[in-house]
DNA sequence: TTAGGTTTCG
């Protein structure tokens, strides 16, 4: 049922308008401005018999009187209603009838001439996201509420209806309307084909995750989400299957209403659309999935200041835009600054001063409190359009350790690297955002004076407690001791006793809590095997052991002195003086027919152990472990290194069925 | 159409 009765009220003539619409005369009325948050209202002083269009579309007219100036010649409009909006009204509308109309497209009306209305006329439909509200008094309403009495009114809106569907009853192929909170999303970001592109990730009481994929020429109407927990309501959303999973993805009509997540904060929905129903029952679903949201949605992301700011790691910055530069073709730099001072030395990106965007008295009164993020490739686009002096969070900005040649100093760099993995990406945030009006209190707080004292502290930093890598490297060991028991993932799920796993079929997704008794590999190589391209085979890295077990069994056949000494190589022979009086003979290979520097010499050895195998691969530049047979030298078995360089190993693996 | 979450390697 489409139509709402919404509110009867005593004597009332005031309309329970939402109060972003703002009021719209006749006469300003023109194609082509901004029509978005506008409403028209006036007198239904003419409707039309409803009929059809030829491809079977509802069409109802109506004629509107203005109430800003009657004797006006362009006070009177055509609207034009399609579609279901066009049956609802037609059942509804009476003369007489105070109409609002909001979300309309205004068109040039070719009648203009002939019926002396507006030049324009404007277009509704529910695709266009378009909402009708009605005041008329009771005793006209085609359904005369019980207590109605002549002297009452009543607001009638012509919205749809919505119903909202649960994300665990999701069907493919279906148009939906849904809530949801944001568990994950990638900030609007320039895609490869027309559209920007948005991937929303939602989860609800249901515990079922929807990842809707979210396309518009317009980044400004995708949804305005700053951050993990936003609540989302999505209005037409199509529901397709992907990989054995249900997908949100935009279509025809679609719109979003972003609110904060924070329980007890104002009920404000961010959004684009022209006009929108919100009313008390959504705002106590926003309410409610809060509450649900608080204790079942970890909303702690990696954001951070630049004072807490850990090296290896990535990081959400919410900051303000001091200067930028182009780089290259591919990178493109930002300096930002949130307040707070990094306390690593951080990088400088070299660039040209004709190229530096910014204030010059503000880029070098922040020169210690500011720092240089580089972004690549496809963020390249967003940030070169990005106004100075805008507030912005970007997301998942990398923390890398580095050092240049020339200084044994290390630093900290800041990279938005290309891709939008774990939603990499920028977002420009409105002032009014309640984390902007934090850090906007916080950098005006900020004494300056202080921070170009910071100066000299700064040079301190670069001689002194960072001469040497000790502080950062030991500091770097804490970063990468992080706590198991941090789980920042899957929130979403509950825990499931393993026995409950074991009694139930795959498959199905999990979350556990159990402790370790063991696991594989126990090694870190035995992770990688050596494979046999001949017959599949897999078979185990030999560790040590088992190539030192290599080694001595290929001893036991003493080095062939018919073999030493060719054209390609010189061959040096001894006997050890224990009393195993083991045969070596080391083959040193030439090269241009002479025998270069240790470092440069590639040497052939028999009948060595693996501590003399090692100790020459430290010497010299490669080694290969041989054999002796009557007729000519050959390589051990094909399990073992073929060849070692440094502490590279060379393996030629070919199943042991092939010997 | 695009992307379809699961960090670059500059």
């Amino acid at each position: 049922m489409p139509v709402q009765l919404l509110k009867i009220m005593k004597e009332q003539s005031e309309t329970p308008l939402p109060s972003h619409l703002q009021k719209e005369d006749l006469k300003d009325l023109q194609e082509g401005s901004d029509h978005t948050n506008k409403y028209i209202q006036g007198i239904v002083v003419l409707s039309y018999p409803l009929t059809k269009l030829g491809d079977g579309t509802d069409f109802f007219k109506i004629v509107l009187q203005g109430l800003d100036d009657s004797c006006s010649r362009i006070n009177s409009i055509n609207i034009l209603i399609y579609g279901k909006m066009a049956e609802d009204c037609a059942k509804v509308i009476r003369h007489g009838d105070t109409f609002i109309v909001a979300g309309y497209k205004v068109i040039k009306s070719p009648t203009a001439r002939e019926d002396g209305r507006h030049g324009c006329h404007l277009e509704v439909s529910e695709e266009d996201g378009s909402a009708i509200y009605c005041l008329q008094f009771c005793n006209q309403i085609y359904t005369k509420p019980r207590t109605a009495t002549a002297s009452e009114t009543a607001f009638v809106s012509i919205a749809p209806k919505y119903v909202y569907t649960p994300l665990n009853q999701l069907k493919d192929g279906t148009i939906v309307n849904l809530y949801g909170v944001v568990k994950f999303f990638k900030p609007p970001y320039v895609s490869k084909g027309t559209d920007y592109c948005s991937v929303v990730t939602l989860v609800d009481p249901s515990n079922v995750k929807l990842t809707c994929t979210l396309f518009n020429g317009n980044p400004d109407s995708l949804p305005k989400i700053y951050k993990v927990g936003d609540i989302v309501r999505f209005h037409r959303i199509k529901i397709r299957e992907y990989n054995g999973q249900m997908q949100g993805i935009t279509s025809g009509g679609f719109a979003s209403l972003t609110f904060d997540g924070t329980v007890g904060a104002p009920v404000v929905p961010r959004t684009s659309s022209k006009v929108y129903t919100f009313m008390d029952e959504e705002h106590k679903t926003i309410e409610e999935l809060r509450v649900w949201a608080a204790s079942n949605i970890s909303i702690s992301g990696p954001a951070a200041k630049l004072s807490s700011v850990q090296p290896m790691l990535f990081f959400d910055l919410t900051c303000q835009l001091v200067g930028k530069a182009k780089v290259d073709g591919s990178s493109f730099l930002l300096k930002v600054w949130d307040g707070t001072k990094c306390p690593y030395p951080t990088w400088r990106v070299p660039v040209e001063a004709k190229d530096l965007e910014g204030e010059r008295v503000l880029l070098h009164q922040l020169r210690n409190l500011m720092v240089d993020i580089l972004v690549y490739d496809n963020h390249v686009q967003l940030a070169k359009s990005l106004k100075i002096g805008s507030f912005l969070r970007i997301y998942s900005i990398h923390a890398k350790q580095a050092s240049a040649d020339n200084e044994n100093v290390s630093h900290i760099e800041f990279h938005l690297h290309g891709g939008t993995c774990y939603g990499r990406g920028i977002g420009v945030l409105p002032e009014n955002n309640s984390d902007v009006k934090e850090l906007k209190t916080f950098l005006e707080s900020v004494d300056l004076a202080d921070s170009q004292n910071m100066e000299s502290m700064s040079s301190v930093e670069l001689d002194g407690t960072f001469s040497d890598f000790t502080d950062l490297e030991s500091h770097l060991q804490r970063c990468q001791q992080l706590p198991v028991t941090v789980l920042t993932d899957h929130q979403d799920l509950n825990n499931t006793e393993l026995k409950t796993i074991m009694n139930s079929t795959a498959p199905q997704q999990y979350r556990i809590r159990a402790k370790l008794r063991t696991y594989k590999p126990q090694k870190l190589h035995q992770s990688v095997k050596l494979h046999c391209s001949k017959c599949n085979s897999l078979q185990e890295v030999p560790d040590g052991d088992v190539f030192d077990f290599i080694l001595q069994r290929s001893a036991i056949t003493d080095p062939n002195p018919e073999l030493h000494n060719t054209s390609w190589y010189d061959s040096v022979m001894w006997t050890t003086q224990d009393q195993k009086q083991r045969k070596i003979a080391i083959h040193f290979v030439r090269h241009d027919e002479m025998l270069r520097q240790p470092e440069d010499t590639l040497l052939m050895i028999e009948g060595g152990t693996l501590k003399e195998v090692w100790k020459l691969t430290k010497r010299f530049k490669c080694v290969i472990p041989v054999r002796s047979t009557e007729v000519d030298l050959e390589l051990l078995d094909l399990s073992a290194p073929f060849l070692l360089q440094g502490n590279v190993k060379y393996y030629g693996y070919g199943c042991l069925q092939l010997f």
